[in-house]
DNA sequence: CGCCGTATTGACAATCCTCAAGTAAGGTGG
DNA sequence: CCACCTTACTTGAGGATTGTCAATACGGCG
């Protein structure tokens, strides 16, 4: 039973994103409970759609490894995307509201996910109310996120948007390592910075191509580098504060 | 003891809010916890600032009469609205995160909210999962309304945007009957509009009167009167499910 | 090799913003 | 009661930003 590991499961007790100092760790008891709550582990390519908004979806996922987005759709095709889940991220957690998910998660990148039943939330709540506060803390934080975002699209220019997007991005790949070469660049296409901006594709490009030529990124073969994170904030006019110890689920 | 009631503080028993349909209501012995967890009532004046971006406030607060309005504003003075918050309405949960305010509340009108002590939630975590359950139920619930407003502003043009954000008003008003007379009239400007819409003054002003000549809406001294909440929601492509029996604090 | 997805660029059009001026209603002080 | 504020709403004109269309380039892949 000692090193007998014939499913490609994560135990809790060895899961990669304890170890990362911008995560908090469980105590034993709380270790113990999640081990219990995960009931399995999902793999898939990028490009797989994880929840389907309009679903009703019995599950919660916690990003083990990989980037997914989250989005909403109009009826004629228009999409904005609404944020992005990177590991510890939790996703469908908006679902326990009326059941039915109201966005559309979709990998960007292959991933591993952190299987958890719905219906088994309710114990997690009785018995483990850290954990239970735990979520409503990241319920909060995604909150603050969309409400950054929010202003950003509201009020930002093209030019303000594409930097604040740039670097919070950054930041966000960086606190969970999760460039993956070192080097930081993200897997992105001009199409999907264009969705998240709510700017079209072709002005996306123009406008990258001025941050450009301020050196403060690089457009490479596919995805973007970010050369400059603190002069990209400066121009959006965004404050940068570093997460640590933050939880997950 | 029976009848002396010197001080202006509502008694949970007797919370108005109860006995609304839209919500639902407690079990015995969560009400005398909240009894306990209210350390307070406030009353404010339209205009009032509640919560200032930047501050460490101490305090919680659920919206028993009037309404509100979350914003940020960015340096120069660009302001985005966030949200509106009526009676039932949980304020400032956002701040639980890092402790300091990333947004700003204002009074729309006079307002009376209950107190609560931020420092005690813990204890509300401990004794009762089931309000704690609430709580994140209502900061997911808040994320799906974010969702849908980037949705809004990032995608929909200027009049489908006036339109969404119209009838949304409209059914978050009527469902907490805070029409003040009984007709649907808010008492709101175009200026406050503008800022939810991420549009200027003028072009709101023009967007609007597109819909009044619609026969959708008609703008009154002071507010908007809507004459056709469905027509709104068709105009923008938004799907309209009533809420029924959801949480508060 | 040709096809497909992605990025790039220019020309032109639509949307939305800014400026400016004017109207209307309410409040205040003489 | 009226002159004089202030605030909010309107409207037109012109300009800036952003979108659409179209054509091209480039690399990956069957």
């Amino acid at each position: 039973m000692a090193s007998k590991k014939p499913q490609a499961r994560t135990n809790c007790s060895v899961c990669p994103l304890r170890k990362n100092e911008a995560f908090r760790d469980f105590n034993r008891g709380e270790l113990q409970f999640i081990e219990g709550f995960k009931t399995g582990e999902l793999t898939v390519d990028k490009g797989a759609v994880i929840l389907v908004e309009g679903s009703h979806s019995p599950h919660l996922f916690t990003v083990l490894s990989g980037v997914a987005f989250r989005y909403k759709i109009l009826e004629d095709g228009r999409r904005q995307i609404l944020n992005f889940a990177l590991p510890g991220d939790l996703i469908g957690l908006q679902g326990t509201v009326i059941g039915e998910m109201e966005h559309s998660v979709e990998a960007l990148t292959p991933m591993s996910l952190c299987l958890f039943e719905r219906s088994r939330l309710e114990s997690l709540f009785r018995e483990h109310p850290g954990l239970a506060f735990d979520l409503t803390w990241i319920a909060a934080r995604e909150e603050r996120i969309l409400d950054e975002h929010l202003l950003s699209i509201g009020r930002r220019s093209a030019l303000e948007r594409a930097a604040y997007l740039l670097a919070f991005l950054y930041r966000k790949f960086d606190a969970t390592d999760a460039f993956a070469n070192g080097k930081p660049i993200f897997p992105i296409t001009q199409q999907l910075l264009s969705d998240t901006l709510g700017l079209s594709i072709v002005h996306t490009n123009k406008t990258l191509r001025k941050l450009a030529d301020r050196s403060l990124i690089r457009w490479k073969e596919k995805g973007c580098e970010i050369i400059d994170p603190d002069g990209l904030a400066a121009i959006a006019n965004w404050d940068w504060e570093t997460e640590i110890d933050r939880p997950f689920i």
